[in-house]
DNA sequence: CTAGGTTTCCAAAACGTTTTGCACAATACC
DNA sequence: GGTATTGTGCAAAACGTTTTGGAAACCTAG
């Protein structure tokens, strides 16, 4: 464990990587004349930025984006706050994040949070500490307020699939989340359903509660709520609880989403009944796993990939002119997706 | 498009952050007392340090990681290449990776390169700029070899998942594919199948072809070869290639992964075979799609967050130490899971 | 031959930190 | 009462760029 623990090690070229100044002195010209050529920011003898580009491919030069990025005031990478990367609905509004930034000559920083605070404050340090130029937050669970307090207005944000009470000044790019919750409502109750579960995500969410809403609007019939947290297992959970009690009551099963329906999914068919003969299930977010389980899942379609990509054009837009973005607001519209979980009621 | 053109807005506190120097003068002391307050580098005085921490919290004063990074010549962010994120399996190895990285301090800057070379550069610049410490490069497409050569050796890299021919100045963590193969062989030679279908990955790929050679020398009986490409849309078309030539000569398919196996699902479904009845279909990888179609696929778990967390783990045990990470190779075991889409031969 | 314009390059400042060598004062020791 | 020692804080250099105001050399036109 000594520091020279493996001393004779041969590694191939490990020395320093050239600096301008590197290039200028192999060059014979100055630092300034260097960064003209590779600038092309004032013209320079043809001769000589010749000469200069050489000493470049020979040195490997590669200018350092930390020197570039103090001096500009800028890093040219924004960040993405999400909760879980393996969730292939952020999967999904990552990559329209990704590309939106790619188009503009962005980098993107992932910052996974894995819904744990100590994470999200640690990456929220490296937002505010200036290593991106603007940041796409898409919470997932309820932002904590007093962190993003500290952001708003300070700093280019972009909310992303979930607005948060009572924060203006910022750009919202969201799903048309009660219209899905209406969209399956409407579905349900054109198969002729009357009684319906809705297993709902968090309570405190704004996109949980819109989907709720919107499906209580268009469905007319008698829903019973059971709070859950948009995750598989307390689909699973909710279902085998309503099922303690004696048998299910509804005939269809409105799950907030995919996650969620298929762990009901699975505590359904664990229940011996099957789906869509005994109970009808619907989620919401088309994930890809939505149309693989069987039987295919009615959901509604989620634009994430839009949701991602917009917000983050939108961003940029600011960014890129040095302005703090005005408060906005874009609601993606959204598609029901009728599969094979949903049919009449039995009786 | 004026520049003013949005003039009269007032945007929440849009003014420049406030600097060291700010807080210096603010507080009545040099700049070199607040670091010192701040890194506890060098004692101070507790009054003293008491009046900059109060005017620290009042400005919100956030050191510039630019900056710092700069003087120190690091960022603690290393950079993760993978060429989708929307794939689970890569999803998982990012949430290791990820993982590994905050655990020790560091951040992770996504790069996301969609199988796109021009996206790949432009990421790869942005490394050789020494915008992050490290990084781990999955390549799961074969990495061009004189992008990565200006790489290695000059800069930390660890390869994940997919070793590069001749490259040997590298860590290397990677699933035993070729174990893995051979574990799918044993699996359906023990149930009694003679002839198999390999639907195969790239050939240049060293993971895809690892798993083949360990499938050839475990089945011993009759196998064909028909090469795709990884993506799930190469699995439904070369069934239904094998198919066009009148039925199926095998009783087994052998997907080299687990998108591809849903691919081929598909096909085989749609062509009137039903699995595991008429034919034996496993895959690889284990994505969470793998046990949600129906039937379930036999297929290999790899430990994809094992392989990030493992790669990464090891590159930063010399990128914290500042030296080039000397080449090693580590793999990991994987497991095959028997689902149901695999059964005896019918006749 | 000279005034003005070009072309070509450089020196120096700035970006915001951390680090290091010193200076000064106060305290301790003999 | 002089001399180490400790405590406290500052100035200046350094990190690697880009930007900007000139300076020198050359050319052109009158």
């Amino acid at each position: 464990m000594t520091p020279q623990n493996a001393a004779p090690r041969r590694a191939a070229g490990g020395r320093q990587p050239a600096s301008i100044k590197d290039v200028a002195a192999a060059a014979g010209v100055s630092p300034t004349t260097v960064s003209h050529v590779l600038s092309g920011n004032r013209p320079v003898n043809e001769q000589t930025a010749t000469r200069v580009r050489s000493v470049v491919s020979r040195l490997g030069y590669v200018p350092a984006s930390l020197a570039r990025g103090l001096q500009a005031g800028s890093t040219s990478v924004i960040g993405l706050l999400i909760p879980d990367i393996s969730n292939t609905f952020f999967a999904e509004l990552a990559k329209g994040v990704e590309d939106a930034a790619h188009h503009l000559g962005y980098g993107v920083i992932l910052c996974n949070t894995e819904f744990d605070s100590d994470r999200e404050d640690r990456y929220l340090g490296l937002i505010r500490s200036r290593f991106v130029d603007g940041v796409v937050y898409a919470a997932g669970s309820p932002p904590s307020r007093q962190r993003l307090d500290a952001l708003v207005g300070q700093f280019p944000i972009a909310l992303a699939d979930e607005e948060v009470e009572g924060l203006e000044a910022t750009l919202i790019t969201t799903a048309d989340h009660e219209g899905g919750g209406r969209l399956v409502g409407e579905h349900l109750r054109t198969l002729g359903h009357r009684r319906a579960l809705m297993l709902t995500g968090p309570s405190d969410l704004r996109s949980s509660s819109a989907r709720s809403t919107g499906f209580m609007q268009a469905f007319e019939g008698e829903v019973v709520e059971r709070v859950g947290d948009f995750k598989e297992e307390s689909g699973y959970r909710l279902i085998t609880e309503a099922l303690a009690t004696g048998r299910l009551e509804q005939t269809a099963v409105f799950a907030g989403n995919d996650l969620m329906a298929i762990g009901a999914l699975a505590a359904l068919r664990e229940a011996g009944l099957s789906v869509p003969q005994d109970v009808s299930l619907a989620g919401f977010d088309d994930i890809r796993a939505a149309s693989l389980v069987f039987p295919p899942l009615t959901t509604v379609h989620q634009p994430a990939y839009d949701v991602g990509h917009t917000a983050t054009a939108q961003l940029l837009k600011y960014v890129a002119r040095h302005q703090v973005p005005p408060s906005s607001r874009h609601t993606l519209p959204v598609e029901l997706k009728v599969r094979e979980s949903t049919a009449p009621p039995a009786s």
